[in-house]
DNA sequence: AGGCTGCTGCAACTGTGTTGCATTTAGAGC
DNA sequence: GCTCTAAATGCAACACAGTTGCAGCAGCCT
């Protein structure tokens, strides 16, 4: 519990944009003003935002990174696995961890009440799969499991 | 094998049709041409197909329903559980049974090659989920579980 | 056959995301 | 600190997807 518990408050967010500003300086990026404050308003987001949304925020808070700009840096982010897009919006979220192959598999939890993303190790389902898997002599080359429900201190509040 | 074997072929295509057309009219629906050719169409279409692809091949065909019109029935069908919209894309697919909640628990194995789109039963992988949201403390809403891969024909072939 | 009502087509519109290009700016080297 | 280069940005125009309002057409019930 100890080491997740700081995921949702700043830790998480400081180590999310951390690891970003890694990611892209390891891929010859550069830290720009807006870059930083849109990497910011990701890992501190407290659900989550649709490139729209995103721009609509820095906005509000007097960072004028045009909409293009936006959608140009999720995409960067999204391909260096650093995001999470919620199946069936626009919206992204940090991933908990970057890993290899974070694109392949897409396995999340998401909270639909606070927003809160969170990936989870898929060898609990793993062998559910491959059941399945082989009852239908089926081939497979990636799977996609999202969980949508009321994370912990959501559904303790409701 | 026997029983699922013919799914693919006109006897599947002809079943989807019929209880597509038995849906709507308990819902007061009616069934006109352009609308007959459209639930015909995606019924023995090979491969999942976008409201865009299926306005052009209806056009192709000789039947001229506008392209609003397919959004609409397949909206309807789509909501009525009929259809399964392949995650990541606008199309869509027949779904092998319509049953109750077929919105809420999304579950399908779908071939990357021919398109056949399959729904399973979650049975084998319920428990595994139950587990991963035990251990989270997360209060599960709906999940949504796709597979891609080949389907047996499909990997033989390759 | 006639009428009610659902379905359709058209046109105009909204929203989302992309592309090309000129300009700005981070950050490395001096 | 200054300069240079390529990355990042902003702007404008565009492409594509999907929606809405409304008038007319056509299933289908009687």
């Amino acid at each position: 519990m100890g080491e997740r518990a700081g995921v949702g408050a700043d830790g998480g967010a400081g180590a999310f944009a951390r690891r970003a500003e890694a990611v892209l300086r390891e891929n010859g990026g550069r830290m720009t003003q807006s870059r930083r404050a849109l990497i910011g308003l990701i890992a501190a987001g407290p659900r989550p935002l649709s490139p729209r949304d995103l721009h609509t925020e820095l906005r509000r808070r007097g960072v004028a990174m045009d909409l293009v700009s936006v959608y140009r840096n999720v995409g960067i982010l999204l391909e260096a696995g650093l995001l999470h897009r919620v199946l069936g919006s626009r919206a992204v979220r940090p991933c908990a961890e970057a890993r290899e192959g974070a694109r392949r598999c897409h396995h999340a939890m998401v909270c639909t009440s606070c927003g809160e993303a969170r990936e989870f190790d898929c060898a609990a389902v793993a062998s559910g799969l491959e059941e399945v898997r082989r009852a239908m002599h089926f081939k497979l080359q990636e799977h996609v499991l999202e969980l949508r429900g009321l994370c912990a201190p959501c559904a303790r509040r409701a």
